[in-house]
DNA sequence: ATTGTTGCAAATATTTTGCATTGTG
DNA sequence: CACAATGCAAAATATTTGCAACAAT
């Protein structure tokens, strides 16, 4: 499903994915929108989202926390999860393609992709 | 939290998880014991599960699926997950934790381990 | 006897969806 | 005008939790 025609509210979550370097949960992203525009519905929100993500226009991030979190970057980069405060942050590394190598070396299907999650603490709780 | 008395129903969980491959979700997980006991609560189940993986006896795997998957194998090993029929597999491959060290060149907090997710065709689907 | 564990049900939390209305092309 | 997008509220999902009864040590 492509976003056929534009929206404010749609235009207003892209550019604040665009401009944050967090990794915001859908909650978040309602409650930042709702600053300028204090209708926008949560159901919208979602929506916008989850169209975005399929068409490749933010991506999706699972992390262990029970929420998907939501990230405007999408050159390809790993994510780096705090263990004490739970802070998501981009890592600036080179695409680790060689360890699918090293998976396909005892494995029949095919594989095309990786994502890596490292966990760690972050400075500021090191 | 530690399970400090035994109880039949956790016996259970721990027998099924550790005789699958497959990496049930906590619904799976209590129609599978229901067969056993059929009495046992959702809740209970939920409760083992956090615990258990609590105390490192299974494994919590968040894949982008909405729900929590849990998978019996503490060995290290990464997942492969088939973007067409959705299957997770083990794969059997050595530890890769030198890419912990690329990840930590430009980054200033602690790397302490990562978990990958791999993406492509099982070999069913291939 | 103590206290961890359970079953049940109600409560939370998160995300999706139906529908009438509004906005864009 | 056609139809995508919205706001709202209700529904669907997934998970957690309070509590009295039960079971393990």
């Amino acid at each position: 499903m492509i976003p056929q025609k534009r929206s404010k509210q749609r235009d207003a979550i892209i550019n604040y994915l665009h401009s944050t370097k967090s990794h915001p949960t859908a909650e978040v992203v309602y409650n930042t929108i709702k600053e300028d525009f204090p209708n926008i519905s949560l159901g919208t929100v979602y929506r916008n989202l989850n169209q975005l993500s399929e068409c490749g226009t933010i991506q999706k991030l699972d992390m262990g926390d029970g929420q998907v979190h939501f990230d405007g970057e999408i050159k390809p980069h790993n994510h780096f999860i705090c263990r004490n405060c739970n802070c998501v942050l981009d890592l600036e590394m080179p695409a680790i393609d060689h360890v699918n190598v090293l998976a396909s070396s005892d494995f029949d299907g095919e594989i095309e992709g990786n994502v890596i999650y490292f966990y760690g603490k972050c400075a500021h709780c090191k």
